[in-house]
DNA sequence: GCTGAAGATGAGTAATTGCCCATGGGCAAA
DNA sequence: TTTGCCCATGGGCAATTACTCATCTTCAGC
């Protein structure tokens, strides 16, 4: 009859079958037995309401967003794993939501059964991260550091954190024995040539996940703080358009690493490639927020785990 | 480590897996590889998220309210089929909506394979529900009328609708070849003692469904225009309890058939059970509240055919 | 340190859901 | 009126999800 013409007929039959699919949480055999109809209608009923966006769904928890913001930027940058820890209203800096999201992650790794390289930079963040760690056993998997682990001043570089790893994880472990920056690329190469250095580059080269953190220039940035660069070099880094650091690579605000005097005394392993393997990057807070959207921007990172402030602002560039 | 002793660390994973599987449209298998875990625990943490109400799903379609209204009324009246029809804005009666609703209801009643006896009432809303339906063979189904079909003047009574019903659906029909309204008790028990009566009778009282039109009293009320009874009676009805009327049988506000004089005299067959059948009632308007409040309340019907500001109505009362 | 209860976990299994395909009815064009 | 196309329908099957049970872990209390 009449209504059997109505196009809007079969929406409202959609609606009704998605009310009483997700609302009154029946299964599509009853709402079919009650709209007297096959199941394979309701079934489509259920789906047309879903496709045609009739049935919102929303989650009613603080994460929500975050995991809104966490997808936006996987979109945006094309990651394969990004994580959006809730900015702690209450307390100014979420470093903490951070090293125990980060902890988790490495976690999610290293209980593989089978058996990976897992390579790790430097940082505080990395190392807030590393610390909250639970003792575990890992013999399978080999971890290394793309870091040199000597300081400046030839003592060990505190923010090495693949110590601090290894106090928790028991597995092989891979220092670099180098310091972070070399007095001249010459120095570089002729370290690099070691054999023990040698099989440890190879090794890196081979990751299959890697946490790094991400550094911010200016004086108040890590290599300034920590010594390994005079706030003269620093400035020069930045007037020549150096926009962050990710294990002592500098590069610019497109994620291009620069090609000058510091880059070419870095005794860092490369960063590994992002075609092959995860890269995971561990950052938050405004000072960091253009190191960060230059990490993405030029693809130096393929993950990303931040704070829900910071993932807003990297929204907005 | 510390997040493991929070115990709000759980429902920010069944946050976080409602989210990924409601929002995102992953499985509950890419979940668990994701976060880590096995399928069951994605699985918990799913149903963790319902149950807790993390999830809010809500239908963006007119006839969500519909369907609340309904749900409602059903909890409220321990009913077993509530239809609401939304109320048009536009046009002042939605007779049509319910005319629909109840056609597309006695359709899936009529499209069973597996014989049944269908018994329809009387009143205007319901033959407009009938006059809504297909043309269908059912030479499975038997239909019957409760009402008697011979007006007060001897003639047909224009709104019996088991004609109307005849006209579309082919199956066999068995008329009440009686008057509505008897001039006795004592008329009545006789006509009801023929035998042609006596199996209809018997029948009816088999229905497996029953559609009812509900009549509200007073002067405008379809007993008075339909010349069943005189004013003078109807005031005396009214002053005496009366609330409604179904198939001519009167009741009051709590929906008890009056003991009197008037339903003494009806030659209708008695409502069939509600413990053992559906009997469902199609009304609407404001005129009609208190008759539709009373067939509830005395669980008269089982099921209920309305618009939405009825339902509403009906709910505040 | 031991014990018991409560809760979490994973395997197995039943129920439910999603999808593909053959079929048939309805509608438009010829 | 006939022909051909389109799409809705339901059967069948694979994938996914829900539930139950036995076992294990953890933590409080003794």
């Amino acid at each position: 009859m009449a209504r059997r013409s109505e196009p809007t007929a079969r929406m409202d039959d959609a609606a009704r079958a998605g009310w009483l699919y997700y609302v009154a949480g029946r299964t599509q055999d009853e709402i079919a037995t009650a709209m007297g109809i096959s199941r394979q209608s309701a079934q489509r009923l259920v789906s047309l309401a879903v496709a045609e966006r009739l049935i919102k769904v929303r989650l009613d928890h603080p994460i929500a967003a975050c995991l809104e913001l966490g997808e936006a930027l996987r979109a945006r940058y094309a990651l394969r794993q990004v994580e959006v820890v809730p900015s702690d209203p209450a307390a100014g800096s979420t470093t903490v939501g951070i090293a125990e999201a980060g902890a988790a992650e490495i976690e999610r790794w290293l209980k593989r059964q089978e058996p990976i390289i897992l390579a790790v930079g430097t940082g505080r963040t990395l190392k807030a991260a590393v610390d909250q760690l639970p003792p575990m056993e890992c013999p399978q998997h080999r971890i290394v550091s793309l870091t040199g682990n000597i300081g400046p001043d030839g003592s060990a570089a505190y923010y090495n954190v693949i110590f601090s790893m290894a106090d928790a994880i028991k597995s092989r472990h891979f220092p670099m024995p180098l310091p972070v920056l070399c007095s001249s690329a010459e120095e570089r190469d002729t370290l690099h040539e070691q054999p023990l250095v040698r099989s440890t580059l190879s090794l890196g080269a081979q990751a299959d996940v890697t946490f790094v953190g991400i550094g911010e220039l200016g004086p108040e940035g890590p290599l300034c703080v920590d010594g390994f660069l005079a706030r003269a070099e620093m400035e020069d880094l930045v007037k020549g358009g150096a926009a962050g650091e990710i294990c002592g690579w500098i590069f610019d605000r497109n994620g291009k690493l620069l090609r000058d005097s510091i880059n070419d005394r870095v005794a860092s392993v490369a960063i590994p490639s992002r075609e092959t393997s995860c890269v995971i990057g561990l950052a938050q807070g405004r000072r960091k927020l253009a190191a960060i959207a230059a990490a993405l921007k030029g693809g130096l990172i393929n993950g990303l785990i931040t704070d829900e402030a910071t993932a807003e602002h990297l929204l907005q560039a």
